[in-house]
RNA sequence: GGAGGGGUACCAAAGCGGUCAAAUGGGGCGGGCUGUAAACCCGUUGACUUCGGUCUUCGAAAGUUCGAAUCUUUCCCCCUCCA
């Protein structure tokens, strides 16, 4: 296979199951196309499960392919019953179009728009959703899928399998997503709809939808499911999800959820994640024999897809300085505290509960307790401790730590 | 519509009148070891506390009792079997 959008989707293992894998690579090597990837809207900002999705969009315009990003405003309404235990709280409409506008943010920073013939597209499937009747929509839609075929996907066979209710409602998402396709087809001649596993059964339908109503050829693909060496699900870490949105989770803390990957999962990341030539990077991983460097060289290489490369090179200088020198970086989270209230002093238990580094002052006590409080580098013992201005060290600032990872400065307002 | 089982902390699951802020496991957090890994070991895991205690919690409400997660009544919700 020559270089081409395929080809490197095989190299870096975002291959999973395609319609007819062949006649995809002939026809989108032969001239452009549309490719569209639907997102859910349930929260006002995308996390790492979708960073693949993303990266795969970036991989179509490399190649001189059209992304079209779905933001499903209609569809969140009604709630992907795929891969979902039970059924998801149903979101107010005026919520979801918060998140929408949120979200698009994001996908701006991550998708090229200079090219003209690459720029993503964004649509919002309620626009044509919303204006379903249904009457009409059976007869023309409904008519199409079988009850009998419907109940043999995974996303309608597992909840009953398991006995979990599935209600009408979510039980026409898998049509909705199909004339989802079909509209896209029509709109924009987008003949390619790709996705996570999870949704080879919504995307085979509208892959049939359009050749059944159209007569026409269409593809789908999907992505592999990322497991995770520890077995659990990705994206998570103490802090909750991992969101791409920077006023929810600070490109420090990205970076530190890519240095912090496990050992087994960094090859198989560097390749999902970063940017770098397939060639270059497997020189690379044979070459390098310390793996520390090469979470190193993810977080970078993530960060900087993601933030850009200013806040990937602070955020490594940051780590760097909290981690292996005896320097504070400045790029800690700050916490701003009043003159006046560092005169006075303030007891530690309320410094830490005050400012969010703990829950609780009950937090805040075992943590003491438990030797996971250090002002400046020195442990604290006692819990009436009073914090004041003689802690300032080199003049303007206080470090604090809770635990090995968690660092904040002080500074006074 | 009929018969039965159940709702306990982040999750799973014990407890079935006082010794229950609630066993145990998982998860989380902190410490140790290390490489800011994994595995392993230890501690901790409702809130407030002058560290004596105090307050709020076992689906919801009302009641019995000196005392209720535990007993009674009503209500809500889930599940299983039969129709």
């Amino acid at each position: 296979m020559k270089n081409s959008f395929l080809s490197e989707m095989t190299s870096r293992g975002f291959l999973n199951q395609c319609t007819d894998l062949d006649r995809l690579n002939e026809v989108s090597n032969k001239k452009p196309i549309a490719a569209y990837i639907g997102f859910d809207c349930t929260a006002p900002s995308l996390h790492v499960g979708s960073l693949m999705q993303i990266m795969i969009l970036r991989l179509l315009q490399k190649y001189g392919h059209q992304p079209i990003v779905l933001l499903g405003g209609g569809t969140t309404l009604i709630g992907d019953p795929s891969g979902k235990d039970s059924t998801r709280k149903i979101l107010k409409q005026t919520d979801i179009k918060k998140n929408i506008s949120s979200i698009k943010k994001t996908f701006e920073k991550l998708l090229a728009s200079k090219n003209k013939k690459t720029k993503p597209i964004f649509v919002d499937n309620y626009s044509w959703l919303g204006k379903l009747k249904y009457i009409d929509f059976l007869r023309d839609v409904g008519r199409h899928f079988t009850i009998n075929k419907m109940l043999t996907f995974d996303s309608v066979k597992l909840r009953l399998d398991r006995e979990q209710s599935l209600s009408y409602m979510e039980f026409n998402y898998m049509i909705l997503q199909a004339y989802d396709f079909y509209q896209l087809f029509k709109k924009y001649n987008c003949i390619l709809q790709m996705g996570g596993s999870d949704q080879w059964g919504n995307i085979v339908s509208g892959v049939e939808l359009t050749r059944r109503i159209l007569q026409k050829e269409s593809f789908g693909l999907t992505t592999p499911l990322i497991t995770l060496s520890s077995g659990t699900k990705m994206g998570k870490t103490e802090k909750g999800a991992v969101w791409l949105d920077k006023k929810m989770f600070s490109p420090y803390d990205y970076w530190q959820f890519w240095r912090n990957t496990a050992d087994d999962d960094v090859k198989k990341f560097l390749k999902y994640f970063t940017e770098i030539e397939v060639n270059i990077l497997s020189n690379k991983i044979e070459n390098e024999s310390d793996i520390n460097k090469l979470k190193v060289l993810l977080a970078n290489e993530a960060t900087k897809i993601l933030h850009g490369e200013k806040a990937a090179r602070e955020s490594e200088n940051t780590a760097k300085e909290t981690f292996h020198g005896t320097g504070i970086s400045k790029n800690l989270p700050e916490i701003n505290i009043s003159q006046s209230e560092l005169e006075k002093g303030i007891n530690i238990l309320d410094l830490l509960s005050s400012n969010n580094i703990v829950l609780s002052k009950s937090e805040a006590r075992r943590a003491i307790k438990g030797k996971g409080i250090k002002i400046n580098d020195e442990l604290v013992t006692d819990e009436k401790k009073i914090v004041s201005k003689s802690y300032f060290k080199q003049g303007d600032f206080i470090k604090i730590s809770y635990g090995k990872k968690k660092h904040f400065i002080i500074k006074s307002t």
